[in-house]
DNA sequence: ACCTGAACACCGTTCAAGT
DNA sequence: ACCTGAACACCGTTCAAGT
């Protein structure tokens, strides 16, 4: 990566940081960077390659292994050492964390393929874990695709606010009475609570936990499951 | 809804399907409604709440009771009858197609809460089914967002370009010789085969079924299982 | 009550020109 | 090799004015 390329990118990352990526616009980073705007397209191509460009340096700082140069951000994921489950939890809280420290990542990463070689390192580090967990080869690409799609689309619904704040638990009310909600009519005392996102992060996680583990092992046995297409032993 | 807003909003939803999101601008909208863009505003308000209601105007025809003048539209959800797997599978697969219809809604699904009456019954629906099958009242909220999230991440990381097209199955294979991808070693076999998405979305639902099933079950024994926080039976 | 027209402060990107 | 400046075809939104 040419210096100056990384300069921009980096003055991108800070002005969306700080003013959100609707602030990100070639005028702007340009100016922060002390420049004019066309001197930036050398160097990025255009605004869409300056957005992928900010997002695979984000996914590349995750990466690095522990503590280089990567200051204020969050822990990056650890490498292959340890058990599957601890692995896979690392993995899982350095892509949330990324998303809560740079919100305006979430829509990017699913609008662009997993195919940069950060990402596909990153894709990587899962595969090992499930394949570590037992589950059958034929499986593992969809399982990791399951598993990154709860992680981001997570913090992506956390960042963006489909999750709601503190105000949106009255909302249903009032279409409670006229009795069209059901389920939330069976769940009220549930719905009063405070939700603890740390708290349900984690155990979504420890739930995909459980089903990795029922699919090694049904993968394991002679007997197959009632469920899912056909498969083989890796 | 007044008539003049619902026209507006056709008329944009018209727009982003025939040439993207990016060309839904407040003159474009106008100009295709005849009007001057300024006449948008009483209707609309702004650029951000035109986004919304075109989200919105998608989710109230998606629940639809079968044929109310949705021609055109993904079938929509099944209400309240049937075996809850059934219904399960019917909302994640009207939630999916219409991603797959409105590519361009996959995006604005995350950024908004799920606070709007359409969307409220759609969770609602979800809610039920998760009760009917058995999963504690209080880890239902949760459930019903970790399964909304895969749905609506499943069908945004197709649309969006997330899971990559034809040729990116190559991209990894210049890092294989150095070793940096000891996951992917291991799977070749697998990494090559073409993915039919339909099928994949399918063996995804069958193992959110298991989770759920196994939830249910470690909800109604007085054993608790291993995982998770804290919990009750509801 | 409903709409228009001019204006303001922005965009991304081109092209020819400078050093 | 690297950057500038003017220009083009756009944006969302305001405001005062028209009927």
């Amino acid at each position: 990566m040419p210096e100056k390329r990384a300069e921009i990118l980096d003055v991108a990352i800070a002005l969306a940081d700080e003013r959100g990526l609707a602030a990100v616009s070639m005028r702007a980073v340009a100016e922060r960077v002390g420049v004019t705007p066309m001197a930036l397209y050398p160097y990025i191509g255009n605004k869409a390659a300056l957005l992928d460009g900010m997002l695979g340096r984000l996914l590349g700082r995750l990466l690095l292994p522990a503590g280089e140069e990567a200051a204020g951000e969050p822990r990056p994921a650890a490498s292959g050492e340890g058990p599957w489950p601890d692995r896979l939890t690392a993995i899982a809280r350095s892509g949330r964390a990324m998303v809560i420290a740079h919100p305006w990542a979430a829509g990017l990463v699913f609008a662009r393929p997993a195919v940069t070689p950060d990402s596909v390192r990153a894709v990587d580090l899962l595969y090992t874990a499930l394949l570590d967990a037992g589950v059958p080869a034929p499986e593992v690409p969809r399982l990791e695709r399951m598993l990154s799609t709860v992680v981001i689309g997570f913090a992506a619904s956390e960042a963006g606010g489909r999750f709601g704040s503190e105000e949106d638990p009255r909302s249903y009310r009032g279409l409670l009475p006229s009795g069209v909600l059901p389920g939330h009519a069976r769940l009220t005392a549930s719905l009063d609570r405070r939700v603890d996102w740390d708290a349900e992060f984690e155990a979504d996680l420890a739930d995909l936990q459980v089903l990795i583990t029922a699919i090694a092992r049904r993968g394991a046995g002679p007997v197959p499951g009632p469920a899912g297409p056909g498969r083989q032993r890796g």
